[in-house]
DNA sequence: ACATTAAGTGATT
DNA sequence: AATCACTTAATGT
């Protein structure tokens, strides 16, 4: 849920990322914007044109094919920009991605026209968004190499803790289906990759419920 | 009680 | 890993 302070004033967590002037700066773009679980933000062919920043909340961003089936990318959450905008809004490109409101959230909308001013005047915005970009290109790298060498059993774990991360409980609501069309494959592979870690005991089913098991407080 | 939807499984490609 | 065909279990009406 979204709390009533956030609208006017930066989270916590920004205030040791940026240095004031810069603080100043965002303050004076409140207030923030809010947008509903479902939303889309962004879609494949639509022109950017503010680099969105995230300050609760979480996106998910997905690549759609031709045929219409998606792929998912990452999710950006809490205290971060989406990578994409970033390199999309440089050079005034139009969109590759889609970008739907996972959960609701609140962002600041930072207009183009100060992202050349920005990167020059303050090294932590510079900072900030290089270090989007890297992380970003590191992930992917990763899922590539994933891909690759078929290992979706890997994908789906780190699927799993991303989920962790971004609702802070290891119980995941989610039926097999949908996890099979995040990843892109199919129900009946996620069902048999799930079934292997339950026997594993990483994890615990139930109907549209994932229960993924914490190790590291478990007896040995 | 019946229909619908989610999940489990073996066989095949 | 994907697809098919089929079963079983849970949920909804």
């Amino acid at each position: 849920m979204i709390s009533d302070s956030a609208l006017t004033k930066l989270p916590e967590g920004f205030y040791d990322l940026f240095e004031p002037e810069l603080i100043q700066e965002l303050e004076s773009l409140f207030p923030a914007k809010k947008f509903p679980q479902g939303e889309v933000l962004m879609e494949p062919g639509s022109r950017i044109r503010f680099v969105p920043l995230i300050l609760e909340g979480s996106v998910k961003v997905t690549r759609t094919e031709a045929d219409g089936k998606e792929i998912l990318l990452y999710f950006v959450g809490p205290n971060s920009s989406c990578a994409m905008t970033f390199t999309c809004c440089m050079e005034d490109r139009i969109s590759e991605i889609k970008a739907v409101v996972e959960e609701d959230i609140l962002l600041l909308q930072v207009p183009f026209g100060r992202m050349d001013a920005w990167m020059q005047q303050y090294p932590s915005w510079k900072g900030f968004v290089m270090k989007t970009i890297r992380e970003r290109f590191d992930e992917l790298l990763r899922t590539i190499d994933q891909i690759a060498f078929h290992k979706l059993d890997e994908r789906l774990l780190k699927y799993l803790q991303d989920h962790i991360q971004n609702n802070g409980s290891s119980l995941i609501n989610l039926s097999h289906q949908q996890m099979a069309d995040d990843l892109a494959t199919s129900r009946v592979v996620i069902s048999r990759l799930l079934k292997k870690l339950e026997q594993d005991g990483k994890v615990l089913l139930f109907r549209n419920q994932v229960k993924v098991l914490n190790e590291g407080k478990k007896d040995k």
